[in-house]
DNA sequence: CAATCCCCTATGCA
DNA sequence: ATGCATAGGGGAT
């Protein structure tokens, strides 16, 4: 009866473009009329329906379309700013990706811009991961854990990621030793997965947010960056008093938490809507 | 050509 | 304990 009622929820198609232009992912190009992706170890082709075709067949439900949509969407809807930014981008979706990329593209993204990080991550891929052929073209898949840490500080740095280096390697080590099981955090709660990334060098607040919304299943992360805060400045500045330009650690523990009082558990879609619409307002590049 | 701007974190000091 | 200022690639503008 459940699969059932699954099956015949009226779902939203995947828009594929505005998802994969959404500041979430940074290995993605379109050739002719498919996108293609670095997962991990993984290359995805990706349709215009999001239909999925990989090289490793690697299980992925990387467009999360077995979420509920109906019920977040509804969830949600709190206000006519967030009605009015999914009413914009309906088919917008939060990507499932592979956790160790996902770690490593957000530690790079500190104080720096899209443009910077696709190059810099690109570096990565072409210097330690495997080239590969996929349906005529040439990737280079992402380097697994082992791999960057074992790779030498110097070695990195020649991918342009500068004083980030020592933090990739660190967090390759952590992530590549018997203890730390990154798969086990899917299970972990929100509040206990994200103390266990932060102890990661390189991963603060906004970092552990960003990997945990676009990795590891929790969809109450409400990654705030500079952006965000902008906006809740703009839209939101009686419901979330925000006082200062810079926010520490702990206000934006107390930011996160009114912020999920008010858009409930799936308030990660919210930000990426809110996010999308705005960064589309400034015409901002994604790719 | 210098100055400034970028999706932040870690550190040191008050 | 908490707040505040600042350094830290490098590329684009």
């Amino acid at each position: 009866m459940k699969k059932l009622l699954y099956d015949m929820q009226v779902k939203q198609p995947i828009d594929v473009e505005n998802s994969i232009n959404s500041g979430q992912v940074f290995l993605w190009k379109k050739n002719d009329k498919y996108w293609y992706g670095i997962n991990g170890q993984d290359v995805l082709q990706v349709d215009e329906y999001g239909k999925i075709k990989s090289l490793k067949n690697y299980k992925t439900d990387f467009f999360r379309n077995k979420d509920n949509f109906d019920k977040i969407i509804k969830s949600i809807s709190k206000d006519k700013i967030v009605k009015n930014a999914v009413k914009k981008y309906p088919g917008l979706r939060i990507t499932k990706q592979d956790p160790f990329q996902c770690i490593i593209s957000f530690i790079i993204s500190s104080n720096s811009n899209i443009q910077k990080i696709k190059n810099n991550l690109e570096n990565i891929s072409k210097r330690f991961g495997e080239r590969i052929e996929y349906k005529d073209q040439e990737f280079f898949l992402f380097p697994n854990a082992r791999i960057l840490s074992k790779a030498s500080i110097n070695e990195i740095k020649k991918c342009g990621v500068g004083y980030r280096a020592e933090f990739i390697k660190e967090a390759a080590k952590i992530i590549s030793s018997e203890k730390f099981k990154i798969e086990n955090l899917k299970t972990d709660s929100y509040s206990d997965a994200k103390k266990k990334m932060c102890i990661i060098p390189g991963i603060g607040n906004k970092v552990a947010d960003c990997i945990l919304l676009f990795s590891l299943d929790k969809l109450e992360a409400f990654p705030l960056d500079r952006w965000m805060i902008r906006i809740l400045e703009k839209y939101y500045s009686k419901k979330f008093q925000l006082n200062t330009k810079t926010i520490t650690e702990k206000q934006y523990e107390i930011l996160h938490k009114k912020i999920v009082d008010y858009f409930g558990p799936y308030a990660g879609y919210a930000q990426q809507f809110l996010f999308k619409m705005e960064r589309e307002n400034y015409r901002k590049k994604w790719l």
